[in-house]
DNA sequence: TTGCTCCTCACGTCACGTGAGGTGGC
DNA sequence: TTGCTCCTCACGTCACGTGAGGTGGC
C-alpha cells in the first residue's frame, strides 16, 4: 500500500549525465544505489529525490495537481532524470503542504501566485515579511468567521438530529405529505431548516 | 441599494391569465397593486410572490446560481409571469438557503439532487427521515472534523504571526536570502511551516 | 517480457461568472 | 423614451479528474 519511504530513495540517472557531465549542479545518483555516478564537483543536494508519486504521497495531493502547481510556477523539480522523469527536493514536501494550508484558508491557486511573485520580488526581508503578515492576519479573521459559521452549523445538524429522533416513533405507513399535519413532535415544534428544506416547492 | 422588502411585492400578470383563464392555479397580481385580475377560483399561494432578483438578496445567492438549482431540478418557480419572469414563492427562500446549507456541509450539487430525489421517492415519511438522519449523521462528524482542521490552521496562523513580530527589529536593507541564518528569534526558534513555505525550492 | 512509474497532451467536470443580444413593465 | 429587471444562449474560469498513447527502468 504504502511505499512512501519504507525503501530506498530513487535514485534515477540524471538528465545530461553521461552526455553533458560538464554540466554543474545537476546530478544525483542511479537507484538501488548501484552505478552511483563519482562526484563531479561541491553539491549538497544530490541525495534523497523525490519522484512526482513520492512527493504526491508525502504532500497528500495528487500528481495531476503537483503537475498544475509547477505550470503556474508555484514549484519546480530540483531536476529531471535521463527518462524525463520530475525529480524534487524535500522541501518540496514543506512547499506543497505550504499551499495546501493556504488553499484551506481560502486563497486561488492564482492568489498564492502573486503572494509568492511579490515575496520574491521584495527587496527588503522585513517587507516582505510586513506584506506575509497583512495577509495572514486577514486569513486569521476570515478562518475565525469561518468556524463561526461552521460551528452554528453543527449546532443546526445537532438539532435536526434529535427532531427527526422524534420520527422513529411515526408508522412506517405514512406518507411524506403527512408530514406537514405532524403533531408528534413536542409542542408542535417547528421544524429545523435542514428538515423543512426537504418539505418544499 | 437593497430593495429587498421595503416595497410592495411584485405583482406582475401571470402567464396565460388573459389567454387561458381557464387554467387554474397559475394566477397572482400586477405590480403595484392595480390591474389585479379577479380571483378565478380557491388558490392559497398568489400573494407575495418573487422575482428571482428577490429570491437571490434573499437567499444570498446570485441570480446565476438560482438558474443553475433550477435546471438542477432542485427548485421550481411557482409560476411565470406574461413576460415569462420567474414568480417563486416565499417557500423558494427557505429552499435556496437549505441548499447553501447542504453545500457547506461539503455536498456537490449533484449530490444534493439524488439526496432530494431519493426523499420524493421514498414512499414512507420514517424511511425518508431515516435516510435524511444517516446523511446528516455523517455530516456532523464530517463537520466536525473540518473545525478542527480550521481550528488547528488558526492556531498555526497566530503562531506565524508571533514568530514574523520579531521581524520588526530587522534591518530593512536585509535581503530575503539572510533568512535562513537569522539569529533574531528566540532560542534560533524552527520557522512555522506557513512561513517557511515561502523560503523553499 | 512484465509491472510499475512516469511523460505529455487534451478533454471532462463542477459551480458558477460574465457578457451578448433581446424583451418586459412601470 | 428612460431605467431597471428579467430572459436565453453560450463561452470562460478554477482546480483539478481522467483517460489516451507512449516511454523509462528495474
Amino acid at each position: 500500500m504504502s511505499r512512501q519511504f519504507d525503501h530506498q530513495p530513487h535514485r534515477l540517472p540524471l538528465a545530461g549525465e553521461a552526455m553533458a557531465p560538464a554540466l554543474p549542479g545537476v546530478r544525483d545518483s542511479s537507484r538501488g544505489d548501484v552505478g552511483r555516478v563519482p562526484d563531479l564537483g561541491p553539491d549538497d543536494s544530490d541525495e534523497d529525490l523525490l519522484q512526482v508519486g513520492d512527493l504526491a504521497r508525502a504532500s497528500g495531493k495528487t500528481v495531476r495537481a503537483i503537475h498544475l502547481y509547477e505550470e503556474l510556477g508555484l514549484l519546480r523539480p530540483h531536476a529531471r532524470s535521463k527518462g524525463r522523469y520530475r525529480l524534487f527536493s524535500q522541501d518540496a514536501v514543506v512547499r506543497v503542504r505550504w499551499i495546501g494550508k493556504l488553499q484551506d484558508l481560502g486563497l486561488s491557486l492564482p492568489s498564492i501566485q502573486s503572494v509568492l511573485r511579490e515575496w520574491e520580488m521584495s527587496p527588503s526581508a522585513p517587507g516582505a515579511m510586513a506584506k506575509m503578515r497583512e495577509v495572514y492576519r486577514q486569513k486569521l479573521a476570515s478562518t475565525r468567521e469561518q468556524i463561526r459559521r461552521l460551528a452554528a452549523l453543527e449546532t443546526e445538524l445537532s438539532e435536526s438530529l434529535k427532531y427527526l429522533e422524534t420520527c422513529d416513533s411515526c408508522s412506517p405507513v405514512r406518507l411524506i405529505e403527512a408530514c406537514s399535519c405532524c403533531d408528534l413532535h413536542e409542542d408542535n415544534q417547528v421544524p429545523p431548516e435542514l428538515v423543512a428544506g426537504f418539505h418544499i416547492t
